[in-house]
DNA sequence: AGTATTCTTGACATTAAGTGTCTAAAATAA
DNA sequence: TTATTTTAGACACTTAATGTCAAGAATACT
């Protein structure tokens, strides 16, 4: 599921109408028509007040939104692949230099 | 190795000057310096030709570029590796339905 | 040493990307 | 139909990326 997608679940869940969510978060209306249809991107601190207001899980939403991100990157690219494995292998290295 | 060290060993291994590479890649002497000392990143276009002067596998420093890229984008967080899994299994979903 | 050349640094200008604001039209609900 | 919500697009504003320039630092040469 896209973070689109979970966003406006949660906030028809919590049966909040855009005006009402848009307060919450601190955007206009029309920021978050766009973010739920995927025109848009929350910024970080967009996401967090989401968090807050539709009670999800911060961390969850954060991976979500981060992979995306990363997906957008690399999505075209044939190496794709190859490049995320270069990436985890150079995290997995310093990770085990830091303990 | 990181990209910037790399592309700094292949101009001295032509023995070019910066000037000279700069000459080539098309930009001002300043930034193959900062490029080398990894101050900034090359764009495509100039890793492109950067490729071409010295005669280096385009692919394999384009696929150094933007792991660097993307590393840049999660090193700080807790859940790099799993945004790098989600992200891949992403990939390899389209991939499969691309068949 | 002194001079010439190359490399580096930082300040600033320019451009591109991301974000926010507003308004009018489209869609939906009453 | 009327009221309300949602969407779309134009535009302004802000921030990040990139390019340019010139002076200082480092290196190589005689």
């Amino acid at each position: 599921m896209y973070l689109s997608e979970l966003l406006k679940y949660h906030r028809e869940k919590k049966a909040l109408l855009m005006r009402e969510l848009a307060y919450k978060v601190d955007v206009d209306t029309a920021i978050i028509s766009k973010i739920e249809k995927g025109d848009r991107k929350p910024t970080k601190e967009q996401l967090h007040k989401y968090a807050v207001a539709l009670d999800i899980d911060y961390t969850h939403l954060h991976t979500l939104w981060l992979s995306e991100k990363v997906y957008q990157e690399i999505k075209e690219e044939e190496t794709a692949l190859e490049v995320l494995k270069v990436v985890a292998k150079r995290i997995k290295e310093e990770k085990k230099n830091n303990e």
